[in-house]
RNA sequence: GGGCCCGUUGCCCAGUUAGGAUAGGGCGCAGACCUCCUAAGUCUGAGGUCGUGGGUUCAAAUCCCACCGGGCCCGCCA
């Protein structure tokens, strides 16, 4: 047997060369062009097709209905190729394949290679991904996950390439929000958190956060209704019962917390004096400060790692932004920009003139940026001397380099603008390359169907709390459906579903995309695809288990509509992959996916396999089940989907 | 005020990077199918100004311009 990579590649490269050939002869003054092939819309047009003639005759101004069938005309087709024949229709090249060859080399190279579709690279590169880096302040709810999910499966379809892929945490643990809630923690006098203690963080966090804002919008709507300002009045007492609605909730889900921390606030003059006092000592590595915050982010970051791992998620290195300003690499990144041109102090801060580096380096040209839209500046070093997220997000870049070729952030589309001064803080140190092989990649928020999720308000649909009612319903539906199973099975299944159904929901819409979560829509095993890709991946498994024997194969014999449909998917399915890779695009891997299931089930439904007659056509019937129970199983690994052998 | 993103059937979405043949799925709705490899399945049907209006092209959901509706950002927050 030939070992290919690519079979579907093979094809388009002998197409290539009869139109080639055909073009030589035809018009051998006509510089050849990028020919690109297509499916044509339904089988009796053949596997492949080309629109060359469109292109080619508004080139040499003929009709294209001519110009293919000339070049069908001249066309020679090898005896013993890929291709069997060749027309043309409204302009159209059509490209019958030689189904004996063609599909044996399809379906015996899937069949009989468990990688396979997993095309590789030529170029490997060393990668970090960065992903889910959620603040360690409270627990990841449904919009975080998206984070998660996303990362995991880029990462995994890049070291399906071939790449050299680092996942990275980047914790947040010199921020405002966990000096806050260490604030919070502190005056409940640090008790030891209880289980899950990220989400009783959370709600220390939240209630802090309330209370502060509350006694501020206070002091201002004093002010305002001493001064007759009614608009302002109002607009204030608007924001007051946001919050007022915030705390409510709050308090019902944990009144303890809140009530105690409300209480010992009244004694605190000024709470944001003592945060921002706080958040200095920690960038000081005063050693209480550095006790008690690590102590609160690590709590928090191990309650994620329990979390993602039960999701498979996991990561290389859990990189902290304390380290990093400790270490001296913020001061070093902020030196070389002083060094620049283009910063300048403002009410002593420093200020990076993202517009005057952009402007210098050409920069708005060259990544697409609308040349009459001014880049805000950046601060990079607050007035009193301490350092602020994207600045640390630079030198954390720099180091990100020192491992790796290239750099992928997993962040959310609300962070676009401080991304982008990142890379143009980059570009005026003079690392305009770094700067280049850095992506963002962008996603947009999952919110709830009334409001947005807000972990400052407290307001989240925790991830694991889907996490848990998907496996829940699950279970319900296993049992229902297969009662004879062992609850160990059971068990085992609905967790598969269950989780699978989480992950697929996230990961088939367009990252760019708002998602408003819906517990119906997200955990609904009808509208769900996941559970129908894994039903048709058992079914395939459930077929192979019960043939007794492979006859001999008679390729010849897969003539109907569905089955060379389904040949022709498989031998997609590396360039599918190749695509999705190169793009960093999973629906394309999910809605593949989701198609192929489909093809798969109508071709159960209508075409018998172990029984089919004679046993030769059997035998084609099963290695085509064969093959599609690895291009299955590998795209649902992409994913991150596991595949149940049954459900 | 400026910048970016989204808008496809009653609902949720694919297709837009790279323009090509009749705009695809799913849910819901109307109906059909288990003496036959798992009905979490299959089949049939109804349902569409691809936000609106121009333009480019042999050809536009896809490219360009303007506008409308929604989201996000423009902080010494992250």
């Amino acid at each position: 047997m030939i070992k290919v990579e690519n079979p579907l590649g093979l094809l388009k490269m002998e197409c290539l060369e009869l139109v080639k050939g055909s073009l030589r002869r035809i018009y051998p003054e006509v510089q050849l062009f990028d020919v690109k092939f297509s499916q044509p819309p339904n089988p009796e047009m053949g596997e492949l097709s080309s629109s060359v003639s469109f292109q080619l005759a508004s080139k040499i101004r003929a009709n294209p209905v001519d110009i293919a069938s000339r070049i069908v005309e001249e066309s020679t087709i090898p005896s013993d190729g890929l291709v069997s024949r060749v027309e043309a229709l409204n302009g159209y090249i059509n490209f019958y394949v030689n189904i004996g060859s063609f599909f044996r080399l399809v379906l015996e190279t899937a069949a009989e290679n468990k990688d396979y579709g997993f095309l590789k690279t030529k170029t490997s590169e060393k990668i970090i991904v960065e992903h889910t880096s959620a603040n360690p302040i409270r627990p990841l709810h449904i919009g975080t996950a998206r984070n998660s999910i996303l990362g995991d499966t880029l990462a995994r379809m890049l070291k399906r390439r071939g790449h050299a892929v680092e996942v990275h945490f980047y914790v947040d643990d010199m921020g405002r929000q966990v000096a806050m809630a260490t604030y919070g923690w502190r005056l409940l006098n640090k008790p030891e958190p209880p289980s899950e203690p990220e989400k009783w963080f959370g709600d220390i966090y939240a209630s802090v956060n309330i209370l502060k804002e509350v006694r501020r919008l206070k002091r201002e709507l004093e002010e305002a209704s001493d001064t007759g300002d009614y608009v302002r009045v109002r607009e204030i007492n608007a924001e007051l019962s946001k919050y007022a609605k915030a705390a409510q909730e709050l308090t019902e889900r944990n009144k303890e917390v809140f009530n105690a921390i409300a209480e010992a606030m009244e004694n605190d003059p000024d709470p944001d004096a003592s945060i921002q006092k706080l958040n200095m000592e920690y960038e000081r590595q005063e050693p209480t400060a550095k006790k008690d915050v690590r102590t609160l982010a690590n709590h928090c970051v191990h309650g994620f790692e329990r979390i993602l791992k039960k999701l498979d998620i996991k990561f290389d290195r859990w990189d902290y932004e304390g380290d990093l300003v400790w270490s001296g690499a913020v001061d070093e990144a902020m030196d070389a920009l002083r060094k620049t041109p283009y910063t300048f102090y403002e009410e002593g801060a420093l200020v990076l003139d993202c517009e005057a580096v952009a402007k210098d380096m050409g920069l708005k040209e060259k990544w697409g940026i609308n040349p009459s839209y001014e880049i805000p500046r950046l601060v990079l070093i607050r007035s009193d001397g301490t350092t602020l997220y994207t600045p640390r997000d630079i030198a954390y870049s720099l180091k990100k380099f020192e491992r790796v070729d290239r750099v992928i952030n997993v962040i959310g589309n609300e962070q676009s603008l401080a991304q982008l001064q990142l890379k143009i803080a980059l570009a005026a140190m003079g690392k305009i390359d770094l700067a280049d092989r850095q992506t963002h990649f962008a996603y947009e928020f999952v919110r709830l169907p009334d409001v947005k999720m807000s972990g400052r308000l407290g307001r989240y649909v925790t991830l694991e709390e889907v996490m848990d009612k998907s496996i829940l319903l699950a279970y319900e539906e296993v049992s229902k459906r297969t009662p004879e199973l062992t609850e160990e099975k059971k068990k085992e299944i609905a967790k598969i579903v269950g989780y699978g159904a989480l992950k697929f929901t996230l990961l088939n819409i367009d990252p760019i995309k708002v998602v408003i979560f819906d517990w119906n829509r997200a955990l609904n095993f009808e509208i769900n695809s996941a559970p129908f890709i894994q039903y048709s991946y058992a079914r395939a498994c459930n077929i192979l288990k019960r043939a007794e024997k492979m006859p001999e194969p008679d390729y010849n014999l897969l003539a109907s509509g569905s089955e060379r449909s389904l040949v022709m998917m498989i031998a997609q399915f590396p360039e599918i992959f190749e695509n999705a890779s190169e793009s960093l695009k999973p629906s394309d891997i999910s809605t593949f996916t989701n198609i192929l299931a489909d093809k798969f089930n109508s071709f159960y439904a209508s075409q018998p396999v172990i029984k089919a007659e004679p046993s030769s056509l059997a035998g084609a019937r099963l290695m085509l089940v064969k093959a599609i129970k690895v291009v299955l199983k590998n795209s649902l690994e992409i994913l991150g989907i596991e595949a149940p052998e049954r459900m």
